[in-house]
DNA sequence: TTATTTTTTTAGATTTGTCTAAATATATAG
DNA sequence: CTATATATTTAGACAAATCTAAAAAAATAA
């Protein structure tokens, strides 16, 4: 069993690598656990002592099979909290991240199997995000961001690369949560801002917002 | 707020001298703990620096006004949960007890307002033990310990004041849940034991059994 | 390819919660 | 009331996770 921390670092770590096989550095991972790298050097050492990085020194990290089964299984455990605080305890989306934080370190996997029949074996958590099966499987749907999308196209939110509160809010104030229909009307050359129609509703998206914004087309 | 460890011996102090207004010993805090009268000496500083207890040396320690609220809180958490794990996750008396312990020290007033509501405002958990309401108060039901019945006084179970896995697991066996009634038949002189009748069957029950078995009359 | 910048690691210190061993205070027994 | 036993505290050490400052390696630029 690991500790909360090495927990921590594990599910950094595979957020780091999940879209890119390359080695993660110690800065990037000193970044999102707004910690120092000389902290980070320490702790990858351990993990690689626990067989659970490959380390070579100066060279970044790769999560070995047993890291990326550990660190699943908590992006596992925090979606399936994040479904049961919106769909049971009717939080909202922005309102979910920092309690799943803490919930995702819960150790029973009697308790994660109940949670995820309790909530109808769920595939998505609450921001779009799909939720690996017990076994750590999940079907990664294929998705472009709506700043990709061209003039004209059409598409259906999906979800979101960027879980701040503020961001979520902001969205949901403009009418773009999950599954919404947008059609992509005018790019602006200037500041690569969009405009989009989502229910007879123009609206515009800074680019910012729009790389953050999942789209299947 | 408080760490893990902390709330761990808030709760412990205030389990320790609910049923009893003397100070709490050092060696008594130490054996619930797990750990040595030192660490129990060297932490007991700590909460008193931080007005959570107080505390004269060699004299024990009281909760103050503010550490009895922190604890009275963490009872909450640790009793709603359990109704949770019991109610909607189907989980048997005995078995929630460990993970209760775990998530009575997650962080967010907000999600226990919104699981107390979504519990239906529970009174008591799956034990019998009483839920404090979100301003710590519960009223405290006056109760017999089985083993001090008289021959032929009849009784509702509502209660257990031993919530290990093995003993819960015994009195499942012996159909001694919450809420059956029964009357003592026979005290035996000799070991202490007794005989009650529950649902028109004769169960003999240990005194050390009975002990732990509330009964209200 | 040498110089400079950036990244990473090492060395040594700090904090939290724990420990053992020894010292001190309190309680109990004769 | 002294001796013994029990309970508690102190002193000093350790492991985990962190930090700062300095050294070393790697990447980049001139």
């Amino acid at each position: 069993m690991q500790s909360f921390t090495e927990e921590n670092y594990l599910k950094i770590i595979y957020h780091l690598s999940v879209n890119n096989d390359q080695a993660v550095q110690t800065n990037a991972i000193a970044e999102k656990m707004q910690t120092k790298a000389a902290s980070v050097t320490d702790m990858i050492k351990k993990l690689a002592d626990k067989q659970l990085v490959d380390y070579k020194k100066y060279q970044g990290v790769h999560l070995t099979q047993t890291g990326r089964q550990a660190a699943i299984n908590i992006v596992r455990k925090h979606r399936l909290w994040e479904v049961f605080l919106v769909e049971k305890l009717n939080f909202k989306w922005d309102e979910v991240h920092d309690i799943a934080e803490e919930l995702e370190h819960i150790n029973s996997a009697e308790l994660v199997e109940r949670l995820d029949e309790f909530l109808s074996f769920p595939k998505n958590d609450p921001h779009g995000d799909p939720i690996p099966d017990k076994h750590g499987k999940f079907d990664a749907v294929p998705f472009t961001k709506l700043s990709k999308l061209k003039t004209g196209e059409k598409g259906l939110i999906m979800g979101v690369s960027e879980h701040s509160s503020a961001f979520l809010k902001h969205l949901e104030k403009l009418g773009l949560t999950l599954g919404k229909t947008l059609t992509l009307t005018t790019i602006t050359d200037f500041d690569g801002s969009v405009e989009i129609i989502v229910e007879d509703k123009k609206i515009s998206v800074t680019r910012e917002v729009a790389k953050h914004i999942l789209i299947r087309i």
